[in-house]
DNA sequence: GTAAACCTGGCA
DNA sequence: TGCCAGGTTTAC
């Protein structure tokens, strides 16, 4: 599901809810996600109060009253929603309940169960160690750090911005999308990209996240906010998902690749 | 580098 | 029935 906009959606949605709460018990309705979940993650979380919010790529975090964060990535399915009373967390795939003292809850739904929740340090974790810099972040991500990239690497563009370690939480919808606004095609090899090209994808790039991020995601079958709202940028995907049909800009019919394993959409005309 | 693995659900 | 899906890790 979630890239850096829908998970971004997700911790302003959340944030104004659970600061000041305290998890009084935390219920493990799975043995594992991603990784385990045990003991370890209920005595980090019992009894203490959330202080804040984090994220970096596609990892969230709630700041405990210690200092340490309880960290989420949603994976390809995975939902985070505050429910109100006590009457929460029954579904079938409710892998995680935080009751919090006075009633309430945070519930963690995730059908695929790539998911991942751990208890950890936000300043020393490993989770955000090689990740690269954020794509709102101007001063770290421009186009000599992206141009710098065409002497270390032959791979296609699009696997290089897919990768957490080049620039953090982008995905497949919305390299697609930057792709598109750049003028270039997916398999583009990255020794092939002019630095007028680096500088296109960097403009487009902060372009898409910052209009994902204002529209609150994309929803494209069942992504929703931590509490329940559907997002809005999926009305203005131009070429994800959109095979066969008319280029907004050319009219050109879009066409699909695969790169990396992952679909990817353009338009053969406007895309070079 | 590329493929397969981890999982379930939805759709043709 | 088979293929595809917003991600990441691990194995040839």
């Amino acid at each position: 599901m979630p890239e850096l906009p829908e998970v971004e959606t997700i911790r302003r949605s959340l944030e104004p809810l659970v600061v000041g709460r305290t998890v009084a018990r935390l219920e493990l309705r799975t043995p594992r996600l991603r990784v385990p979940l045990g003991e370890e993650l209920r005595r980090g979380v019992e009894g203490r109060c959330i202080t804040g919010s984090g994220r970096r790529g596609k990892y969230l975090w709630f700041v405990l009253e210690d200092g340490r964060g309880w960290f989420f990535h949603m994976g390809m399915s995975g939902r985070l929603r505050f429910v109100e009373g006590a009457d929460a967390g029954e579904g079938v795939h409710d892998h995680l309940i935080a009751r919090f003292a006075g009633g309430d809850a945070l519930v963690f739904h995730d059908p695929r169960r790539f998911g991942l929740s751990i208890v950890d340090d936000p300043a020393t974790s490993k989770l955000l160690a090689d990740m690269g810099p954020e794509p709102l972040d101007e001063v770290a991500f421009d186009s000599d750090y992206l141009a710098a990239f065409r002497r270390r690497t032959t791979r296609a563009v699009k696997d290089v911005l897919m990768d957490q370690r080049v620039v953090a939480g982008l995905g497949n919808i919305y390299v697609n999308e930057i792709l598109f606004l750049s003028g270039v095609r997916p398999r583009r090899s990255m020794v092939r990209m002019t630095l007028r090209d680096c500088a296109a994808v960097v403009v487009a790039t902060r372009e898409v996240i910052a209009e994902a991020i204002e529209h609150r995601g994309s929803s494209i079958s069942d992504f929703l906010d931590g509490i329940g709202q559907r997002g809005g940028y999926q009305w203005r995907h131009r070429v994800y998902d959109r095979e066969g049909q008319p280029c907004t800009t050319c009219r050109a019919p879009i066409k699909v690749v695969v790169v990396g394993q992952r679909s990817s959409f353009y338009c053969p005309r406007c895309q070079r």
